[in-house]
DNA sequence: TTTATTTATCGTAATATTGCAATTAACAAA
DNA sequence: TTTGTTAATTGCAATATTACGATAAATAAA
């Protein structure tokens, strides 16, 4: 059915997995490390620094903004984007969170272990 | 047109967002808490655990296995699963290097920056 | 062998995502 | 005002994802 059954899962697992569901494309990806790389502010650069056209651009910043990892300031007819702080570090946590709740034991699927 | 354009992209940013989108799903990140909590292996609790239809599970574990960070061993006519601890840290050094890409400076977007 | 149990796969419907051309909106400069 | 520039939005086509019923495959137990 292609939707999501969201309300069977935690806030906590919904969260987590709206953040990685907008990292889990390549453009949104490059879009941050040059945001990262130029270290301040880019306007229209992006589209021709990635190689996709102006509205997906757009749509892909849009999806960066909803989750807060980015925040874009306008600025004549152009638009500053750059990376969010707060929030960039918030996620981080929240992510290296997540990574950190396995600590890895002896016994798992090995040949001798009961299930 | 649906279709990532993956071949304009680095092995990098397509290495990282294949992770973050296979994480981009709450089932698949419940399974994950799961078998971490359990802390050994899972069979078909998983079907009764989450909420959702045991070929729809069976769907989200196959895309776990995918990128490796979980591994199942037959044992009988169940399927035992857990972590797989290497690519488990593997992948969590991945995403912690990404995070840790970005340190905060000050001239970004704010009222008196140049773009 | 037959039956039961468990998991994977197939097929399909509903919905979501990706990408872009065309357009609109907002502002700056003549 | 008119013109140009930049970014967001709209609309659409192609493809991907999600979920599940039905079925198949594999093994265990009777």
């Amino acid at each position: 059915m292609g939707v999501t059954k969201s309300e069977i899962f935690t806030k906590e697992q919904n969260d987590l997995s709206r953040i990685a569901k907008v990292l889990g494309h390549p453009a949104r990806i490059a879009i941050l490390q040059h945001l990262i790389k130029i270290n301040a502010c880019v306007c229209g650069e992006l589209v021709k620094e990635i190689g996709l056209a102006q509205p997906t651009i757009s749509q892909h910043l849009r999806e960066l903004k909803g989750i807060g990892l980015i925040q874009g300031t306008v600025s004549g007819t152009s638009v500053c984007y750059c990376i969010n702080k707060e929030q960039w570090k918030e996620t981080a946590q929240l992510m290296a969170l997540f990574f950190s709740s396995f600590s890895p034991s002896e016994k798992c699927c090995d040949k001798d272990s009961k299930c």
